[in-house]
DNA sequence: ACGTAAAGTAAACATCCGTTTACTTAGTGA
DNA sequence: TCACTAAGTAAACGGATGTTTACTTTACGT
């Protein structure tokens, strides 16, 4: 009998496709990336794609599943340590943008591919994404604000300020560190001056 | 010889075609709209759209061009008659919502097709964006900040905060008036109790 | 050593896409 | 009236796409 914890013997290429897949998808988009062209970056013909996953959605599927899991792990360890509210928003911000614009193919489908484009996989897509901003909805009902404020539509706006930065990082030269620290410090006091202040 | 601003005599379906782009762009994606789909919503032949228009990109450019113009006039007009900086930016910020969140297909496309997704007409799509939100930056520019404020981050944060509105409108239950006064509000004033408030 | 099952290939399948071609229709100006 | 031009049709074209099929190879358990 063969072992389920063991996979017989084979190399796992089901990953080096889910890593090619996402790769294509980050930086091309997910209709524009061919089946092909996948199995190519493998130096496998298309028909062997589908030894592995049923279907093109499914491919889709595993890479914005991976995604979650990741950038999930990621921002639980970078607010494991940290105490204050406010910090542990802006390193979760922080570790957020990290994993959204380096060049890190599985964060970036998240922002880049849009469940609302991909029809079936829809609802199992949006599911995930789900999951990950729970993260970042306890992170802000655990902030100290003024009592009527409505956390939701707050979390909306920060999760669409960070979710667009892929699409004009390097143009403005700041580091994700530093975008994640106006960022929350915007957050926290807002740009007006208090009333006056050091010139 | 013919009039060049009186178009012969011809009733104008090119506007009818850049309509049903629009309304299949905003809905379905660039991609996932066929021209067989947009000649359909005209009771048309495919072939009768390269009558009006020489390629699918340029009809994509033409309903882009349209929502950047349209926009930017509604802008304009809204921000008029205001002279209090944090007012008119309130004022941009809900004029841009209700564009973009009403079942307006125009604006929509601004935020639904990506400029890098189209291939061809990227540069012209760039270049009409950009000519949108330098509209941003002059309101931004004069707020009164503290000196030493990322102007261009600020902007492009508060733009990718109202961008991405499209994705979960609707789940939220606030209006676009409602959204945009708190996204000011937060803009202005952040989030932290000043010291100690009412409680 | 041998059977089995997974892994992979090459090629075809059916469909759909953007675009072009040849042809028809209808309104206009002289 | 008649030539001209824009608008539209029907059908085809070339190519690409996701997926399937039949067949081959390879590695392992027994």
């Amino acid at each position: 009998m063969r072992a389920p914890n063991r996979p017989s013997r084979a190399n796992n290429r089901s990953l080096e496709l889910r890593d090619a897949a996402a790769h294509l998808f980050a930086h091309r988009g997910y209709d524009q990336t061919t089946v092909r062209q996948i199995a190519a970056a493998c130096g496998m013909t298309a028909g062997a794609v589908y030894v592995h996953f049923g279907s093109k959605h499914a491919l889709l599927s595993a890479v914005y599943g991976e995604a979650v899991t990741r950038v999930t792990k990621r921002l639980a360890v970078s607010i494991a340590a940290l105490d204050c509210p406010w910090q542990r928003l802006e390193s979760a911000v922080r570790a957020h943008l990290e994993a959204v614009l380096q060049p890190n193919d599985y964060a970036r489908v998240m922002t880049r591919v849009l469940p609302e484009d991909v029809g079936e996989a829809r609802i199992e897509l949006i599911a995930l994404r789900d999951r990950y901003e729970t993260l970042f909805r306890a992170l802000i009902t655990g902030l100290p604000l003024v009592p009527q404020t409505d956390c939701g539509l707050v979390r909306l706006l920060l999760l669409g300020a960070i979710n667009w930065t892929p699409f004009w990082y390097g143009h403005g030269g700041a580091t994700p560190s530093e975008i994640a620290h106006l960022t929350v410090t915007l957050l926290r006091n807002g740009l007006a001056q208090p009333s006056a202040r050091g010139l």
